[in-house]
DNA sequence: TAATTATGACGAC
DNA sequence: TCGTCCTAATTAC
């Protein structure tokens, strides 16, 4: 169920919790017995997200390749250490994006709402007992238990140090993989913002995206286009730009694809902060405090068919595009 | 209890 | 363009 934010999210918390650890690895549910054999034992060395695909190294040279697909998920239970959202906002406010939206007292909002307790995580410092699991969204599942938890469910993969454990479920790939096969895989993969930021790869989306007659809706989803970009992205980004959707790449003005590549850098960074695929920034206080808790204030045509456009009042159209629905509104992105 | 749905991606025609 | 794989939550009956 994840866009990109989640993955890189996910990295991190395998960063916080497992490099640098031992960890042992098996298969609940017997798929993948042999891979987790590979890996048993060794020491967690990196963990990283390119795109929507997250590689983790061990110390004999070997990574797990994992794809959550359209509803993989981890579960993580035992003294997890959490994100230390609120310490992250403090230590970066006063930045501006790229939009001129203060992102970090956005932030900020977010983890003062959370620890209000009208949402679910974060916490600073000290590991704490729980249970989360991260998809799209993350959730605290509450009910400590023992550790390690019994499995349950289809549980491809767990992983387990002392004190922590992580167990994923229903993902499109899982497989241990030689550095020369990481660096494939990543080679494929188009540019993702969180990772390059730089002039560069806004200069190689641009000109792979003006030079192809596919409509701009399938260049979005296309992960060797830009990475990261799933079906809410791929909806709000051509919203918020006013492109319609089946647009030839080719056809569009070199400015029009700048700013998507931007925007898309904004609303995930925006993503990997809060966790949320929050799309309507330049929202007041109280407007992004409901956002941040109802998911249909979230967005601005994602799941809003039929429903009046939030700018000009048009019905949102559903269409069908690369086999994944199409929101949009046929008025403001004509 | 069954059907439906999902924020992916791939390979065969 | 279609079928296929992966799983669980939600919705319909």
């Amino acid at each position: 169920m994840p866009e990109g934010h989640s993955v890189h999210r996910i990295a991190r918390q395998f960063a916080r919790n497992f490099v640098g650890r031992r960890v042992h690895l098996s298969s609940p549910q017997g798929r993948f017995a042999a891979g987790a054999a590979l890996l048993d034992g060794h020491v967690m060395t990196d963990a990283r997200a390119v795109g929507k695909q997250m590689f983790l190294e061990f110390d004999h040279g070997l990574w797990l390749r994992v794809h959550l697909g359209m509803y993989g998920a981890w579960d993580f239970a035992g003294d997890i250490l959490m994100d230390a959202t609120i310490a992250s906002a403090n230590g970066r406010m006063g930045q501006t994006s790229q939009r001129g939206t203060d992102v970090d007292s956005a932030v900020l909002d977010a983890a003062v709402l959370d620890s209000a307790g009208e949402n679910s995580m974060h916490s600073i410092g000290a590991p704490r007992r729980t249970r989360v699991r991260m998809a799209e969204q993350e959730k605290e599942i509450d009910q400590p238990g023992t550790f390690p938890p019994e499995p349950v469910g289809q549980v491809r993969v767990r992983l387990l140090t002392d004190t922590v454990s992580a167990d994923l479920r229903g993902p499109t790939a899982c497989e241990v993989l030689d550095p020369a096969q990481v660096q494939a895989v990543i080679d494929k993969a188009g540019p993702d913002p969180q990772l390059d930021d730089s002039t560069a790869a806004e200069d190689r989306f641009t000109a792979v995206v003006r030079r192809k007659p596919t409509p701009i809706g399938l260049l979005l989803m296309d992960q060797s286009v830009v990475s990261g970009i799933g079906n809410v992205y791929r909806a709000e980004l051509l919203f918020r730009a006013q492109v319609n959707p089946y647009a030839p790449g080719k056809s569009l003005p070199e400015d029009t694809v700048r700013d998507l590549w931007r925007d898309w850098a904004h609303l995930l960074k925006i993503g990997v902060e809060t966790g949320q695929m929050m799309t309507m920034d330049d929202l007041d206080g109280d407007e992004w405090r409901l956002a941040m808790k109802n998911r249909a204030d979230r967005h601005w045509v994602y799941k809003r068919e039929g429903l009046p456009c939030r700018i000009c009042g048009t019905h949102i159209t559903l269409a069908e595009m690369g086999a994944r629905k199409l929101y949009f509104c046929p008025r403001c992105q004509a």
